[in-house]
DNA sequence: AGTATAAATACAATCGGTTGCATTATATAT
DNA sequence: ATATATAATGCAACCGATTGTATTTATACT
């Protein structure tokens, strides 16, 4: 009968009869080990049960194989894809990740970002809060040299890579796509502009505008939280100005379709009325009547890259090229909800 | 310049002329220190800078603070609540959360339980894959006196707690519904049958039907996967069908809508022709025309309890009544799918 | 003052891998 | 056979907090 304790190097060193630094080096392939002295480590260690002992590594290789991830909310299906793609690598690797919510708040960010911190992950991925301007609670990773890199809701430091898509274009893609569908007056939802995804769309808004000869209203611009409500507030607006839109691009889906089953209940029609393009390819872009064009946004990939771009840098021993980022595609996906016979 | 070395208890000892054991026991409020001293080193502490290095810490005391958690999916509402239901409760008692994800397959789910095993988490909670039906790979947790708790899909073992829902109820409930607004002929969408989660909610089914003085037929039970497919499949097998149903109970929103788009595009009329009702009050379930009545799950609620239970049993010396089950409340929630002028 | 008792602190072993350096075994060259 | 290079292994310190036990200091009681 085998006691409740845990097999150690040291264990199998006593029955091989040789030294623990030996099983250790062995245990990981270290090259200076006999390949036969090897073969029987593994094997000893494989019959006797063992486990490595994490924290004994951790604490002398002073490594944790743990990547944090802060995202603002586990509620969109964009996110749930992210973290797939980002889980997914790092198992591959080897690497755990620690996953946790800002829940859009620059003070619970900031607060994780410590957390994090203290738990000694390798590296931490972020996507920044809705509120977050003051990035100082980033500054002591850097100082660390803990690396640090940004998905989605970016923000530029020198040291960081970023993970995103080209949103200028984007915007400009959508808003295009809603001009040449006759569109003429342009409502657009978007959410806090110091995040730069939501200032660079809006700006390729702009440059669709001028591309097609129109003038750039203020009024047009609604700055929100994206949610449930931004739909209907935009509704709201839209109802009540005097020239009334006859187009909508939201920076979201969930506020493009809060936003449209609201004019629907005033009794304007999609897309006849008002043609709309949300942003995320969400699936309730498919299911709401009519359904709803948008952008696909890459998730899953996003994820992935996002996390073999720290993964490889953390496994690389020359700590250059952190800083570049990276773009990925993000196309438009034309659904009923813009297409206009014409 | 300070190096950049981190500040060990031994740096604060040396600084305040007091052994490495009394800065230890004095940071984490030991009876046995003096209250000044504990302030001075409190004091000190701070002012190095210092921070505790988890793995020698774990290394010592054998836990790691930190909780696993396997879920089948990342990608429901209901998850992610449950997920941040968790994680608030975690974070507040100052443990870590490794999620990770099985993907409906039973082979990463054990695969996954051995990874966190090896990570040694102090307990782990599971919602249960798809197709699990060997649970050998639980057993050495058990062994291991690791604490196990089920959520959502459960898995009755005699040294588990689980949390869930009244799912006969629930079920009962649904059909029970649709049966008071005349349907006569009630078709369900399930999922495997090995869950209990589903197979409770059929039992309820049963029962409703039962109580109605209607006869159970095989043929209107549909064993799914729940995803868009077994909407469309549903929708498919019921337009083939001799005698129609006229009503659809299915066992989460997703397959309920998908069900639904694909009558509605056969031209079928609900609520009139085929009543619905689904389960998970997913944010889908008021975007789909008409609203579709559903069950709501208390996704936070129920992660909030789960995390706090487990935790509950990690802090107390006495590992007693870790057996006992806990039923949350699912109410049913009534919408237009379901609702018949009568 | 002298002893019993309690409170506070210190000592030192321990947790289990890791790693620089020393040492021994083996292979190759002369 | 001897010298030299190389491969393989061992030694022992180390990472930093924890904790049982011993020791010192403060307090209480005759």
């Amino acid at each position: 009968m085998k006691s409740n304790k845990e097999v150690t190097i040291y264990d199998i060193a006593a029955e091989l009869n040789i030294s623990a630094a030996t099983v250790s080096r062995g245990l990981k392939d270290h090259p200076s080990i006999n390949k036969k002295t090897k073969k029987r480590i593994r094997e000893t260690a494989l019959e006797m049960g063992y486990r490595s002992n994490t924290f004994a590594s951790n604490l002398r290789s002073k490594r944790t194989n743990t990547i944090g991830v802060i995202i603002p909310r586990l509620n969109s299906n964009f996110m749930s894809a992210v973290l797939s793609g980002m889980e997914k690598v790092a198992n591959e690797a080897s690497y755990n990740l620690i996953i946790s919510q800002s829940l859009e708040s620059a003070q619970k960010e900031a607060l994780n970002v410590q957390t994090m911190f203290n738990n000694r992950v390798d590296g931490i991925m972020v996507s920044l809060a809705y509120d977050t301007t003051d990035t100082s609670h980033f500054e002591l990773l850097l100082k660390k040299g803990i690396p640090l890199l940004f998905f989605d809701r970016v923000l530029e430091l020198p040291q960081c890579t970023c993970v995103m898509i080209d949103n200028r274009k984007a915007g400009y893609e959508a808003t295009k796509h809603l001009l040449e569908q006759g569109c003429k007056n342009i409502f657009h939802i978007t959410g806090q502009l110091t995040r730069t995804v939501y200032a660079e769309r809006l700006s390729g808004y702009k440059s669709a505008l001028q591309d097609f000869g129109l003038e750039y209203n203020e009024a047009n611009v609604l700055i929100t939280r994206l949610d449930e409500k931004a739909g209907t507030d935009a509704a709201e607006k839209i109802m009540a100005m005097s020239s009334r839109p006859d187009g909508v691009f939201a920076s979201n889906d969930t506020s493009a379709v809060s936003c449209m089953s609201a004019l629907k209940r005033s009794g304007l029609r999609i897309p006849e009325d008002v043609a709309f393009v949300g942003f995320n390819n969400d699936p309730i872009s498919r299911v709401i009547e009519p359904n709803l064009s948008t952008i696909n946004y890459p998730g899953f990939e996003m994820g992935q890259i996002a996390a073999q771009k720290l993964i490889n840098h953390l496994n690389t021993e020359n700590h250059i090229n952190m800083t570049d980022s990276i773009i990925l595609k993000a196309e438009l996906i034309s659904r009923a909800s813009s297409r206009r016979t014409l």
